[in-house]
DNA sequence: TGCCTTCATGGAAGATTCTTCCGTTATTGA
DNA sequence: TCAATAACGGAAGAATCTTCCATGAAGGCA
């Protein structure tokens, strides 16, 4: 957006996007910079909130969570309070990674991590169907995950 | 899956996909153990794929990436060749996050970045339509992002 | 029980890195 | 051209990392 960013910024941003844990020195290093300048520049990247934070990302197999389920949603009423109570219903559900308001046949689209399909039913049946104003869902089991999560390309 | 995680590692896991930045002795300190056990797990925790990377999050919106598209995918064919075409032409396009294959009214299920509704009619004319095998698409324009890439409950 | 093996832990210390200050250099605008 | 502003790299004290080693706990077995 801004485009205050120059050519070393943007390789700071894609290399952290890579690997947040190289260290300073490496980081300056790698786009040529003193250390110093590269903590400098970095800092400035938190502070003015080009990079939001840093993850350590967690293989879901690892932790029971291997099973992935989209689901697309529809209200019983278009109305903001009723979107604004869905939403607000949906921010509490720990196991939805992805809510997200869309324009077609469907209200929402949600993104849900669980530990196995049985796991998924008992929570359809017990919290997604009763999230407040809900008229349908569809669910899309994944079969594979061909690419999830990847790195964004600017 | 491996129940080889105490309380420790799980709250170690916890804290750093909160904040992959933690510093080894901050992370020592919140799971009240020495900075040398700390370390020797936290390394476990690599080695052994639990954490598969450490990702800073750009903010999307600061690297005109603000425009995100659902894209659902039928193909012409459900031979696995043809599953295997697509998802291999999918792997190179960069703005696709997420490509899922799915059970239901869908073969594919993606997940969009890109600058703005233009870039992405651009890009579904040149690019998606275009991938092999590709019957039908639908698209959902999100309107807001009401949670997106949320972090692991686990 | 007593002993041994195995394993995880914390202290310690050299090596590395971080973080900040400061003088210098480059860029901008009048 | 010249002054003002911003960004840069060197340097150094403080903090951290990383590894080695000795200690102590847990489990198996005679």
């Amino acid at each position: 957006m801004k485009a205050s960013l120059d050519r070393i910024d943007l390789k700071m941003l894609r290399l952290l996007q890579d690997n947040g844990r190289l260290t300073n020195a490496e980081l300056a290093q790698s786009v040529a910079v003193s250390p110093a300048t590269c903590h400098r520049r970095t800092q400035r990247l938190f502070d003015e909130g080009y990079i939001s934070h840093v993850r350590a990302v967690v293989m879901p197999q690892k932790v029971d969570r291997g099973a992935l389920v989209m689901v697309g949603v529809v209200l019983d009423r278009s109305t903001p309070e009723s979107f604004a109570e869905f939403e607000k219903a949906v921010a509490k559900l720990k196991f939805i990674l992805d809510c997200h308001l869309v324009a077609g046949d469907f209200d929402y689209f949600l993104k849900i991590r669980v530990g196995d399909m049985a796991d998924f039913n008992r929570i359809h049946g017990d919290q997604l169907i009763a999230l407040p104003g809900v008229r349908q869902t569809r669910t899309f089991f994944v079969m594979k995950e061909v690419v999830d999560n990847a790195p964004l390309d600017f």
